[in-house]
DNA sequence: ACCTGAACACCGTTCAAGT
DNA sequence: ACCTGAACACCGTTCAAGT
């Protein structure tokens, strides 16, 4: 028994939100005594961390020439929602916390925007910002994964029909990103000669 | 007792997270046996439902002639963050769902993107965005109220500073906000003569 | 009719006893 | 040293028995 195969099995279980996950559960489906698991892992708090770790692994920090930083920002942050997809109940604040991969996806957003030309001071509200509407998006992804039906059905009377979760991230990614330029005044780009198109 | 009663003393407890709030907790405050609680509330579910719309309560729709459609707009978002405050832990889902408040609110951010001039299309794209952005917000204030240091730590590593949480969702939502205007060409106001500042 | 004690089916984690 | 059963201190909710 070996940490990955902990978290494997946590993965499958796949928790709408945090109440349904649990340790006991866990042990269950690895036939094994609920104690043995605290050999491997200090808490559930530990365990989360583990598992934070393992999704976030995967998400890569698009290299400066893999195009305008507004669309490596796109990139990074669609590959974060997707990856943490797959356990909805990360939420809460085990995500902000100490989780290695956090920080080093924060890093990579932290060089896309000095990329960007954001100065240090626009740079963290930047930041705040496109991390707000991640953790809001993921809040939105467990809701739908929890109660199952579209959680915003007011839109409904409006249209008639839904956007998708899919289009509610990339619409909203183009207006904060839309925001940011023209709050900031930034259309150029550091990294290169060729500028994103403002 | 009443479910006013109740739901003052759930508000009472302010939990920071959804599993430090218990039912049995709160019948121990109220000196009441826990099962009598039942009487006043289907389960633990419709006292969330209680306590959303009694919080959701307080906040205005401001009037049409309150402002510009955008200051309308971070009044409402204002009040709510402030009002939802008191309850950390009402994150989740609990929020888009069934209550009453949430929706008269959510009809109120409707009324205040037409009068803002949004198409309906444009509307159903602006709404699920401010959504996002409030849930965003929302989470980080669980996070603060949780955890209890500033999540977001890694943002001193740039400035030496953080800014505080209420400026980080002033500063968000105006870059939101110039994210709509931008997208959508908008900067009239179909209410009034005056138009916003662009 | 209204109330509620006991019981059921769960939790995470400690701790001491096993090998 | 490593493992783990029993126990502790909790949960939300059902259900039947009380008044």
């Amino acid at each position: 028994l070996t940490q990955e195969q902990i978290v494997a099995a946590a993965l499958k279980q796949s928790p709408a939100s945090p109440e349904q996950f649990s340790m006991r559960a866990l042990a269950r489906d690895l036939d094994v005594p609920v104690m043995t698991i605290y050999n491997y892992v200090a808490n559930k708090d530990g365990l989360y961390e583990l598992v934070v770790n393992h999704l976030l692994g995967s998400v890569r920090v698009p290299a400066p020439d893999a195009g305008p930083w507004d669309e490596r920002m796109r990139q990074l942050m669609r590959a974060a929602r997707v990856a943490l997809a797959r356990f909805p109940s990360v939420m809460m604040g085990r995500l902000g916390g100490s989780a290695v991969e956090a920080t080093r996806l924060s890093d990579g957003v932290l060089s896309i925007l000095a990329d960007g030309g954001f100065e240090d001071n626009e740079a963290v509200v930047a930041f705040a910002t496109l991390f707000t509407f991640m953790l809001g998006q993921l809040e939105l992804d467990a809701i739908v994964a929890s109660v199952g039906r579209e959680p915003i059905a007011i839109l409904e009377s409006v249209t008639g029909t839904t956007p998708s979760r899919d289009e509610i991230f990339e619409r909203g990614f183009d207006i904060v990103v839309h925001g940011l330029k023209t709050r900031f005044a930034h259309g150029r780009d550091r990294r290169r000669i060729r500028p994103t198109q403002s």
